[in-house]
DNA sequence: ATACTAGTTGAGCGTTCGTTGAAATACAAC
DNA sequence: GTTGTATTTCAACGAACGCTCAACTAGTAT
């Protein structure tokens, strides 16, 4: 909040990008309110009204940032959907398989060399647990893709009911979201033993845990109902 | 962020909890760096340096919005975990006996009339997820209890592997904060069905959902470890 | 009544905030 | 070179920020 960090060499990217990727990183760290446009700029290397000559207002620099990479975000998380189904022509795609398609394209992201996309979750990760935003503006990026996610599960775990599954879907987004989010405290708690960056950690026991739990719910039969 | 919400009754509560409330509150929906002093205190309904009177600073008049609430939470959740451990005089407790003694005082919290524990959830999950705070702040106020939890997982699931088990507190961590912080993402995904306040849904629920993703991870035999 | 402390008030310190407008530059097409 | 458009610079606006200080009131004890 009070250092300047490295700032962005001027010549690399336009400057519409850079402002983005300063953005980005920022409000990633500190959170929308926290983060000053001039901090960006500062960040970006440019003038302070170039903010609002490339976007209207603050307001719209956050959206930018969000649109950026929300559209490539939800294709190769459809893409990979897409391919477990194709690999079951004749019988259904298993939960344990449909889960790791909704995961698996984050942690390529992120197993890669692009650092800026550990910037963006980060992001995702304070808007889906914010009271004010979360609710609307996650459901307007997510929602279409996740409604896509939902009805392979129906059919992997047919009869299953509707509340079930839309809870089950909720605790998978927070645990996917804070596991993202690389905040550190797993390894306070675990005094070192695990790594919040540690993402082939996270590869190997996310799906199963999820699945497991989704199974559990939304597969019981013949039980009351609360 | 722009409307003056209903201030409080000035006679009702002493000056210091009424700030402590009215700042719960505004963090919770807002953030710490969306809302100014002069919000917290014109909600609180008395004078801008009262805050400082009272705390020193707009960051400790935020620790102490948290540790208000920390200590009282931590003693519920261990009794409620000795509790279950004393109805087991000869046998263990099982892990959804363990998970459920984690989360149910937190339902007894949000299913009574006690508004105010809603405002500190919410507040809770911002921070869990912040990767500027999150790591440490979590840590200082929530360790020592989960670690007496983890230990009685542990026995219930011998031979459980470390990582495994702190990774699947992360993600009890992430799917709890998440569903407590009622930011209706459910509510719009699931057109209606579902609804982000339905703590009696979430009860019947999590703790099963849970409790078979701990099962899953830890007590998986005779597999390879990535 | 006096003295002491806890609590409250209102004015205002210096700084930063989001945002804007006009002037300067860059770079293309004619 | 001239025109035109896209981008950049610089200075500044009013408003709000976190915070402080000296004066004032309320209550309690001597």
């Amino acid at each position: 909040m009070e250092n300047d960090e490295a700032l962005a060499d001027k010549n690399s990217h336009p400057t519409r990008e850079r402002i983005l990727d300063a953005a980005e990183a920022l409000f990633a760290r500190d959170g929308f309110a926290a983060v000053s446009v001039r901090q960006i700029m500062r960040k970006a290397d440019a003038d302070v009204s170039l903010a609002y000559y490339h976007f209207k207002s603050k307001r719209d620099l956050f959206n930018a940032v969000m649109l950026r990479r929300v559209d490539h975000l939800n294709r190769i998380r459809l893409e990979a959907l897409e391919q477990v189904e194709k690999r079951h022509p004749d019988d259904l795609p298993t939960v344990e398989e449909i889960i790791d398609a909704f995961t698996s394209p984050l942690f390529d992201l992120l197993s890669s060399e692009h650092e800026e996309w550990r910037h963006y979750f980060a992001l995702i990760a304070q808007i889906n647990n914010s009271t004010e935003w979360g609710g609307e503006l996650m459901s307007r990026y997510f929602d279409p893709l996740v409604q896509r996610f939902l009805e392979a599960l129906r059919r992997a775990m047919p009869g299953c009911d509707e509340a079930d599954l839309y809870w089950s879907y909720e605790f998978l987004s927070g645990a996917l979201t804070l596991a993202f989010a690389e905040t550190g405290r797993i390894d306070n708690l675990s005094g070192g033993v695990c790594k919040s960056s540690d993402m082939p950690a996270i590869t190997a026991r996310m799906p199963r845990f999820i699945a497991a739990g989704f199974r559990a719910l939304c597969e019981r039969k013949n039980e009351a109902q609360d």
